[in-house]
DNA sequence: AACTTTCTTGAGCGATCATTCAAGATTATA
DNA sequence: TATAATCTTGAATGATCGCTCAAGAAAGTT
């Protein structure tokens, strides 16, 4: 009977993704989600609801992608060599809206203006620390790392170690491969 | 002839610090301003000129409490037993407004918004960086660490991590004092 | 007490914020 | 081709943004 909507929605969530990511949430107004999204506000509503329902989506799409991402690295040169990799995969996407980790700005920047996307994001957050913490175990497992040593410990350190590797990299005059070698370089000390 | 303000600039400076420092540069707004500070629209431009313009007395306040209370600590403690007591130090500032480094909040939330003020932001860490370095060139010099090491290397890492554990103590159930000791304890680990 | 200078006050500015909604355009079914 | 359903459009909403400015209050000098 009817019409079908002319967008992909799913381009939409990612165009947005890229915005928030870059702009942050009071960075970016409504006036460029429509212009970037090429959406008026009546569709940008009735497709999304509100600004903040979008942001979630983003925030979801995002952490979806961060975990696939070292998923895949994962199953191409096993725990260890993904944790070792990762830091460097990570300042090498050089195409991306921006380098620190969209869920910590999110955390930073609406921890006490929009607890509630604030919360979305330290929950994803945590995922990502728990996925951490999997791959220590099973690198531990593999021999790579010393049983002496927590994985909880040494993921919680590993993902803070990288918030700062990435809130550097927003830096200028920051040598951030340097600084993601000298990341990697630690777990070699974890050997026993 | 006239009539003197009845207010104190430098406590007023350190108000606007802290509500910058917690809720940010877009989160804070200058009716949060006047009622914080106890200014009408027409003292608080008189007295600061704009937004921006208190915002960077803020930022400059900040880095010069933060340096200071570095060099207090080193004069007491060392070079090196700064640079291991520092991160620990900062968890304990439990009356501070947030756990997160104002600077580094400021330079992702306005990097693509207020270019001028994220800028100085970013000078700012990089003094403290300078600092760290000094304090690494010291450490050095004390034979706490070893001359293989790079200071310019280390005050990177050294920087990267504070960020990062700054970051993590904004999220919930994160043992940030553990954190801060494995932060500490990897200083040790220098001294050859 | 009169005068001068500065500080304080708050109404109000234009701009922008996120959001709503009614009218018009478009497309699939009947 | 007529009808029904949904999408698209953009003007308009009230709220809030940072900021201005003229008028009144207060204090030091004469």
């Amino acid at each position: 009977m009817p019409r079908k909507p002319s967008f992909d929605r799913d381009v939409l969530i990612d165009q947005a993704r890229d915005l928030f990511w870059k702009q942050g949430w009071a960075g970016t107004s409504m006036k460029d989600l429509e212009k970037a999204l090429k959406l008026k506000p009546g569709s940008f509503y009735a497709a999304f609801g509100s600004k903040g329902a979008l942001f979630e989506l983003a925030l979801d799409r995002y952490a979806a992608a961060g975990a696939a991402r070292l998923s895949a690295l994962a199953d191409e040169v096993g725990a260890f060599g993904a944790l070792k990799h990762y830091p460097a995969l990570l300042m090498d996407m050089t195409a991306a809206p921006a380098r620190a980790c969209m869920l910590s700005k999110t955390v930073l920047e609406l921890k006490t203006q929009e607890a509630a996307l604030a919360a979305k994001a330290e929950e994803h957050l945590q995922r990502m620390e728990a996925l951490f913490e999997a791959l220590f175990r099973r690198a531990q497992q593999n021999g790579d790392i010393g049983t002496g040593h927590d994985p909880t410990a040494l993921a919680r350190r590993y993902q803070s170690d990288l918030l700062g590797l990435r809130v550097s990299a927003e830096r200028l005059g920051v040598d951030t491969d340097a600084l993601a070698q000298d990341i990697a370089a630690g777990l070699d000390r974890l050997a026993d």
